[in-house]
DNA sequence: CGATCTACCTGATGGC
DNA sequence: TGCCATCAGGTAGATC
């Protein structure tokens, strides 16, 4: 479900509606799937306990909740993983509710995963960028432009991979996963597997532009919700990205640009949709 | 080394 | 109605 868009939502939602708060009580019902680096429950609600939360950010695909004691949570939504605000304890809970996070304000954010792949752990929040393998070896973060087109356009030809793989590598770029890639994909006129050392520096202009464009047009319309309506945001409102996607689950929709019909194809094992004449 | 697979899970969907 | 196969936003680890 969530890449980089859904997640940075989720950020801003996050940001307004849990910064200031103080947890009162952590609850970890059911199995511990959930918290599964800490191998008690305690030593995972223990340390957020009377905790106030002063920022929220984005790594990637991970959330950073910090903490004034000077830990933080780490949050990865997985595939289907959801966090939402409930304004008392009394709202019903979910199916498949793993974390609950009462503030001492009133209200709680509860983490909601149904197929388990997402995770949260707390550590130290200077250990956050250094110690935690996953975010340290993490791709630079497209929504900022510190990275100019003709550094990224080395950094493509260096690395000698297929153009979809590559741009799913979140060691290589922060963020875009199935949905995304085959939209920049598009938006850049480039096919999934061209080689990425082949490009033009025409090519990797447009590859560049098409990555912050699709990025940011993408949380401007909070993020995509597909079919199966699995990502909301905090409050449970879906994104509407999803009707401005040009390819992504459009098989045999007629192209913008050509009219010939979106087909479906593989990349490995993943679904991977494009025009066969607009991408080259 | 990179490319390709498999495992981790639940749930929705479609064919028979 | 049910049973089975397939597929789904991600990632790490095994295997070739």
């Amino acid at each position: 479900m969530p890449e980089l868009p859904e997640v940075e939502v989720m950020r801003r939602d996050l940001e307004r509606e849990v910064v200031g708060k103080r947890i009162k009580s952590v609850d970890v019902p059911g199995s511990m799937r959930a918290i599964r680096r800490h191998r008690q429950r305690k030593l995972f609600t223990a340390p957020l306990e009377g905790c106030k939360i002063t920022a929220v950010d984005r790594r990637g695909k991970y959330l950073v909740l910090t903490l004034d004691s000077g830990d933080a949570i780490v949050v990865h939504l997985g595939m289907a993983g959801q966090l939402r605000r409930a304004k008392t304890a009394r709202e019903k809970m979910a199916k498949h509710t793993h974390v609950v996070i009462s503030f001492s304000q009133g209200g709680q954010l509860r983490f909601v995963d149904p197929r388990t792949f997402g995770e949260m752990f707390v550590t130290h929040a200077d250990d956050v960028d250094k110690e935690v393998e996953e975010l340290t070896h993490l791709g630079y973060n497209p929504l900022e432009t510190a990275v100019s087109w003709d550094y990224f356009g080395e950094l493509v030809r260096a690395r000698k991979a297929k153009l979809k793989p590559l741009l799913m590598d979140q060691k290589f770029i922060a963020g875009i996963g199935n949905i995304y890639s085959d939209e920049i994909l598009f938006t850049a006129g480039l096919r999934w597997d061209r080689a990425s050392e082949s490009l033009s520096p025409e090519e990797v202009r447009r590859l560049y532009r098409a990555i912050s464009e699709v990025l940011h047009d993408a949380v401007k319309y909070r993020g995509s919700s597909l079919s199966d309506g699995q990502y909301v945001d905090l409050f449970g409102k879906p994104g509407e990205y999803q009707l401005h996607h040009k390819v992504y689950a459009q098989e045999g929709q007629a192209c913008r640009r050509c009219r010939r019909p979106i087909v479906k194809g593989k990349a490995g094992s993943r679904s991977t949709y494009y025009c066969e004449a607009c991408q080259v």
